[in-house]
DNA sequence: CAAAATTAATCAAGCGATTGATTAAACAGT
DNA sequence: ACTGTTTAATCAATCGCTTGATTAATTTTG
């Protein structure tokens, strides 16, 4: 056998954010993800104590991700509120679009509002994007480069909105863009760059003052 | 009893609606929903044949409604595209905030591909809507009232995903906006409203010719 | 009375979790 | 180095419970 120790509980790990997003928290049984991941059932209450332990240890991997992500952008004094904009949505949509597997298990089980303990941590690294995203709002608009007018809070259910249509309901928004979203090389090389250029032209038009 | 016949499957189907639309399919049980709405277990059965049968059930009342709501503004000859577009937007935003509870029972079990009759019936509905949108931007297009390079496809996704933004997930939105966005007189009096202007102005923006 | 509606009791299946036994590796004392 | 002890990892078996569904008996209705 030439896999190190440690690395049994990554790929349960890496299963198990399969599976969860595959199915869903209470369609995907144990036995189902310790099938998967080739290990006996036992394993898991071993690791990481419960069902809902493995749960919470598939996010809390990905949580430093995350975390670290946009919030160097907001600080960068080189730029105005405009360039801090486009460029966290370009980083926002590269990172969702590489995760977006977890990003869906995420977004599904936070707005199932239930599991108190996840539920927390959740709405705690969502509101850590938004509030990025806010505060370049504000300051776009204290410097006077966006309307007075502007709908902050909906503009930001706008960014997130968009692309939570996109990835969400694969089935759908294949239609929608007659291409199946779920082929990468398509979401990569074109959905990707489409996205991120509508974001800003739209938010362009909305936000600047002319 | 003072209640008639008809309205014991009615009241069965109100209450799985709530229950399918609060904990989701899987953990929403049979005896859960037997419980809430007074009936015995086996009378689900008895009308529905099954929990896939009732889940369908909550489904097929509602469909006609969705279906007549929205198609009827497209076809009107008296209004351009803006026109339609901003009245579509306006029945929408009604439609869907009423029907939030089904509205966010069907986002969650739609993006959740399985049950293959179910995926069906419901991109039916979704797509139904879309192509109704769909056309009216590509009027706007071919009479020259919206830009050329509109992205449809994306600005679709964008109506859609900033409404199911706030309806999905409560919680963040109510983070989001510092109101609680379950309280109904808030919903209608106050976030109602101001979803649609920003929607038309954010529209407005991005489509107009200047 | 016959048909429809409703009930309590029960079914097999699947769930998450736990158990006690087994293996293998690391460590200890002499 | 050899050996007795400890430790972590793994397994099959099984626990108690809940699930969706069905049965047979009972009540209600026409």
């Amino acid at each position: 056998m030439e896999k190190e120790k440690t690395d049994k509980k990554d790929h349960i790990l890496d299963v198990a954010e399969r599976v969860f997003a595959d199915v869903g928290y209470d369609a995907a049984s144990t036995r189902m993800i310790s099938g998967e991941a080739g290990v006996n059932m036992a394993m898991l209450n071993y690791y990481f104590g419960s069902k809902e332990g493995l749960f919470l240890a598939v996010f809390e991997r990905k949580i430093e991700h995350f975390r670290t992500l946009i919030n160097n952008i907001g600080n960068d004094e080189s730029m105005n509120a405009l360039d801090k904009l486009e460029k966290c949505i370009d980083s926002f949509i590269d990172k969702v679009v590489i995760n977006s597997c977890f990003s869906r298990l995420m977004n599904r089980e936070m707005w199932l509002g239930r599991r108190g303990e996840l539920t927390y941590k959740l709405s705690d690294i969502i509101m850590n994007n938004v509030n990025e995203f806010k505060r370049i709002f504000e300051e776009g608009i204290s410097t006077g480069l966006f309307h007075q007018g502007t709908d902050i809070e909906l503009a930001i259910a706008t960014i997130f909105g968009t692309k939570n249509y996109i990835t969400n309901s694969p089935h759908v928004a294949s239609k929608l863009l007659k291409h199946d979203v779920n082929d990468a090389e398509y979401m990569e090389n074109e959905l990707k760059p489409r996205i991120k250029k509508y974001l800003k032209q739209l938010l362009n038009a909305y936000l600047l003052i002319k």
